[in-house]
DNA sequence: ACGATAATGGAAACTATTATCAATAAGCGT
DNA sequence: ACGCTTATTGATAATAGTTTCCATTATCGT
């Protein structure tokens, strides 16, 4: 199995290049393996997953590109509690690709649900408009995440 | 100015008491430190207010009480995505006192709100049910957070 | 193909937090 | 009030994730 995050053109190249920034293999490749995964991956699987495919990039630059994809708003970056960020790239602005997490506290199973995101959304919105105006903000994110235990870690502890 | 955290008998003891948990001068006063402030004290934060009224106690020994404090339910452990934990005791499970989050990503402002709290507890409730028969999770927590520039820090950037 | 300079990689630095362990002190029975 | 048992403490060292430094490399406009 070679070069699985093969290198390809694709809309994102692009801004990049409007942006004034290069396009380099090491970015090429970190962006491939996001697009390639619907994990919740971190710093270090990222490294790990483009090191098989080019161990010459190091984890610096897996850090470096990460947060330059996410300032160009290209990836969201997370923090599940466990101490270490997840990165996730946004396929679209579409209701239907919104989402938010269930996080296990056990096991760190990562859920993307989108039940009621639609009421979620318009909740938020409605939210966001207020505090903005109550407080004085440029709001241009929100969190929302649930917390527990899955089924298989909630069995371990009885 | 003597002993601002000076130490005094109060509910939250017996409560350590039950649990078989000794009272110490630390814990009192760490407890003493989050009961008399509004802010979203770090551990640091806290060891050196601390400091202060008992210059031996060690920081070591402020993220141990923190935790204890967690684990016991009396305080809450938060992150704004700047790399340290928070803590805020938790007052009461009234409505009024309950709040979320919004986070200035400029100066690290945090500012408590009730905007909307009971329609947020009311949809958080349905969907945390949801979420908990769809995905058979024991859910106990949940996060809600706003981020976005204040004000001030808006207008330095222009 | 050339050259300016953005980007990279490895090592060291940094930061928040946790583990170790001998010394201390809370709270029990007396 | 006095010991005694053992939970708790504090200083130090260790850890983990992330960032900084800086000499080397590689992108891309010319």
């Amino acid at each position: 199995m070679i070069n699985r995050y093969s290198i390809e053109m694709s809309w994102w190249i692009p801004r990049l290049r409007t942006a004034g920034f290069r396009v380099t293999v090491p970015r090429q490749t970190i962006f491939s393996v996001l697009s390639k995964t619907d994990k919740h991956m971190s710093a270090e699987d990222i490294y790990m997953a483009v090191h098989k495919a080019y161990p010459a990039i190091g984890l610096t630059t897996v850090y470096r590109t990460l947060d330059l994809l996410v300032q160009m708003g290209l990836v969201l970056k997370f923090d599940f509690g466990d101490g270490k960020a997840r990165y996730e790239l946004i396929r679209g602005q579409q209701e239907e690709l919104h989402h938010h997490h269930l996080v296990c506290k056990g096991c760190g199973r990562i859920i993307d649900y989108t039940d009621f995101i639609g009421e979620e959304t318009d909740l938020i919105e409605k939210v966001e408009k207020e505090l903005s105006n109550k407080y004085d903000f440029k709001i241009d994110r929100h969190i929302i995440q649930f917390y527990g235990l899955c089924n298989e870690c909630r069995d371990d502890k009885k």
